[in-house]
DNA sequence: TAGTGTGAACGTTTTCACAGCT
DNA sequence: AGCTGTGAAAACGTTCACACTA
């Protein structure tokens, strides 16, 4: 019914309509969220369509009204359970960042798993847990939601033991395609593959760039 | 020349060219490759074929001379210098991950900048400098490349400054659309995006499944 | 026989352009 | 007059199926 590419945008868009609300802004147009949200403006107009949001015609949308809708769409209406399995620096990180009002409203962040010498410490207020209670800590939590910020060789191995213990989310800071059952959504943040992608256009532009057009000078 | 799509997924092939080369295997097929790389056997002899590859019809791909043609068409060959904006712990984080071989071997943290108590610290085996410095960093180390990890109120302004010391590619963990000039490239990796995306079809498993499937049991 | 390279079908996403409502 | 919602077109991406080659 809505399509995954306007499902990726939400987000945004949501973020836009609370930097509007925060200005005071009640009413908005298509031309101004969009310019916010980094989009086109037919684009976002198609997008909240597909939501059955009814904007104003000569008017623009509601702001607050917009903003609910827009939060029940992608269910981040009530808090979600989350779970980080791997404090280094980067799941120090992420745990502060959840906990705090990072990551929006919608997200609780209900224990925090390692191996380490971290376990025992207190980080983002929660005191981290041994990793060998990993089932029972996300039975405790009934949390479906899991970020994944091991080191790479253990990634599957926790991921495996995630799922069989009832995590149906798992958003991956792991630099390896992880392997999951029909069910399960996998998102994955890979810094080596952002890093690789901004390097191939580095190069069309040092390459292209002089011959396609004028160099500066 | 090569689509967009394509260059996204190519870094996931070199890793799975890299994690085949270390079991001793030296020719290997799309099947292989793709179940790797977590994609459909067709799209990765699309993409491959898209870069110019020559595999060997009834054998499948060299996978050393794939790996370097998948790296040099990346860019990733030589050493590309990168800044690194924010040393909180995320930024502490993105340090190690780059400087160690995590992000391959394409990239060389030359500088880590804050305007915090990190300043005068090592990180990573770097000492961070101030922010004030910004512009004589980016230029005396000729970077190109940028990773902003700043909190989110200053991170547009940091953006603006990089840009205009000579810095082509940002990659962005600030959850903000940055506004660059054409000619800039920036990527996003925005946690909270990442978990709102989760939670939508979180909600769609706990809503249509049980109607449209039959519930377990 | 095994496995690539690719024309053609298919599905999805974006963009245009304008009718229709306030 | 201004701005939304949307049919239709265009662009893009994926998948199929098979001819072709070692």
């Amino acid at each position: 019914m809505i399509p995954r590419s306007t499902v990726a945008r939400l987000p945004l868009y949501l973020r836009a309509l609370e930097e509007i609300a925060a200005d005071g802004v009640t009413t908005t147009s298509s031309g101004e969220l969009a310019a916010i949200a980094g989009v086109g403006p037919a684009q976002l107009r198609r997008d909240l369509a597909s939501l059955g949001s009814h904007g104003v015609r000569g008017v623009g949308y509601d702001v607050a009204h917009l903003h609910a809708q827009v939060a029940a769409v992608l269910g981040v209406t009530a808090d979600l359970a989350v779970v980080i399995v791997g404090i280094g620096n980067l799941g120090h990180a992420l745990a502060n960042y959840v906990a705090g009002a990072g990551a929006g409203e919608g997200f609780r962040v209900v224990a925090l798993l390692d191996t380490g010498a971290v376990v025992g410490t207190t980080v983002a207020g929660l005191v981290v847990e041994h990793a060998d209670a990993l089932e029972a800590v996300v039975e405790r939590e009934a949390a479906r939601i899991a970020v994944l910020a091991t080191p790479a060789d253990v990634a599957q191995e926790v991921c495996d033991r995630l799922v069989a213990a009832g995590v149906t989310a798992v958003l991956s800071f792991v630099p390896r395609v992880l392997q999951t059952p029909d069910g399960v959504d996998v998102r994955s943040v890979d810094l080596a593959r952002e890093l690789q992608i901004l390097a191939f256009h580095e190069q069309r532009k040092a390459r292209g760039a002089p011959t396609t057009t004028a160099p500066p000078e």
